[in-house]
DNA sequence: CAGTCAAAAATTTGATCATATTCTGCCCAC
DNA sequence: GTGGGCAGAATATGATCAAATTTTTGACTG
């Protein structure tokens, strides 16, 4: 049972069909950012080449490189689950996101141009309806995305992947804040953000980031201790 | 073909037989770090298979998690390689690094007591026998002992993690550096360093992290500058 | 006689391999 | 130089074996 080959998409578009282990990676990668999967639940390779209709090994392939990512835990049984958060953890998260996060923002101020800072609004308006609709996936992407468009700006890809990887370790819990606080009181430095861009300010789209990083991982400290 | 199999060593010491991908995984790991792979060489996963005697399974995911932790490159096409640092890559990866180990080194020095100091200096007292005997090898693996050593002590896993995988992609050119420079002029900071944790100097300890690894990557990048 | 705990069978899941298939790069003929 | 094979390597599958968990069963005790 194949899924496709290397043929085009159907409209006819000539969509680059990418290999099976990379189209698990990305499926599975995407569930956990977004929260599909909750923390602490299983992970399990036949379970996946069920659902996903592949075979075991690039479920497993996948499976290895999210576990290297940090998205996945594997616990010394051979079980795998998506971690939960705990203080230990965040508090090392925060410091590693302000310092390589803000200086993303830095680097991205010093070569964004106008046309850059309208496409970032775009995204932040469209993220303000789904925070005001409490569209909670659709905030959770835009989110996402905005923070990462900023950081491609920053002609620094290491630290941009970095910055990547570091997402999928708190990503599941934000969408476990959103659940109990819904999206009316969530961070949105973003406005500072932009007018720092459009101004050219290095430091101030540093600050901005600083505090938007802050912001949001105080709201995920709240849940962790409430849920003691 | 099989090499060991759940049970004991020869010598009847019960060693715990790893899974056969983890075993290749940390094979390759050292390889790399310890520059046994010059960078840009090809990695094939029939060749390790054969070399090693295991399966491709094993080998695919040992490769694919190495891919993940930046230790080896995927090109587009479905070849991969050890990567080669250039200047911009570095100048990201000094950054990085002085961010991270630097705040790992003012923890540790946080909850050191006098024991480790010892035995960090005995690992010190190593290495410089090491760079005296012009013994590469032995100085690159006893470098990152110490420092590794020194970040576990931190209480910071996921920062100490952090650091191990950076060090991964710039292993390979520390190799080139003492193939080209000898082991003389090399940089050590560790004196400064192991004083002071013996004085409880957080500050001092993260100044002396700082020097060590800037001086280390001036290393290389001085490389880099004669190979254009 | 019922409840509980432990041991053993059964099922689920992971690990590994052998093999078939597909893709890439190269070489050679034109 | 260009295009069509050809070799070799990567991708992907299913089968097979091993390990861990869960369920079942049975014995012993209160």
């Amino acid at each position: 049972m194949k899924l496709v080959k290397n043929t085009a998409d159907q409209a006819g578009v000539p969509i680059r069909s990418l290999p099976v282990h990379e189209q698990v990676y990305q499926d599975l990668r995407s569930r956990i950012l977004f929260g599909e999967t909750a923390p602490g639940q299983a992970v399990t390779i036949q379970g996946l080449a069920d659902v996903l209709g592949a075979g075991m090994t690039p479920v497993r392939e996948a499976i290895r490189r999210l576990i290297s990512d940090g998205a996945l835990l594997f616990q010394g049984n051979r079980r795998v689950i998506v971690p939960t958060l705990d203080v230990v953890a965040l508090e090392q998260l925060v410091f590693i996101r302000k310092s390589i996060e803000s200086e993303l923002a830095r680097r991205a101020a010093r070569h964004v141009g106008p046309e850059f800072v309208d496409r970032l609004s775009e995204i932040d308006a469209a993220l303000d309806a789904a925070i005001s609709q409490g569209d909670v996936p659709g905030y959770l992407r835009l989110n996402y995305q905005f923070h990462m468009a900023l950081y491609a700006q920053a002609k620094a890809p290491i630290m941009a992947e970095q910055a990547d990887r570091l997402w999928l370790r708190f990503g599941p819990s934000l969408r476990v804040v959103c659940g109990r606080f819904g999206t009316q009181n969530l961070p949105d430095r973003h406005k500072d953000l932009l007018s720092a861009l459009a101004a050219g300010d290095e430091e101030g789209a540093a600050v901005a980031v600083t505090q938007d990083v802050t912001q949001g991982m105080e709201q995920i400290a709240a849940v962790l201790e409430i849920r003691e």
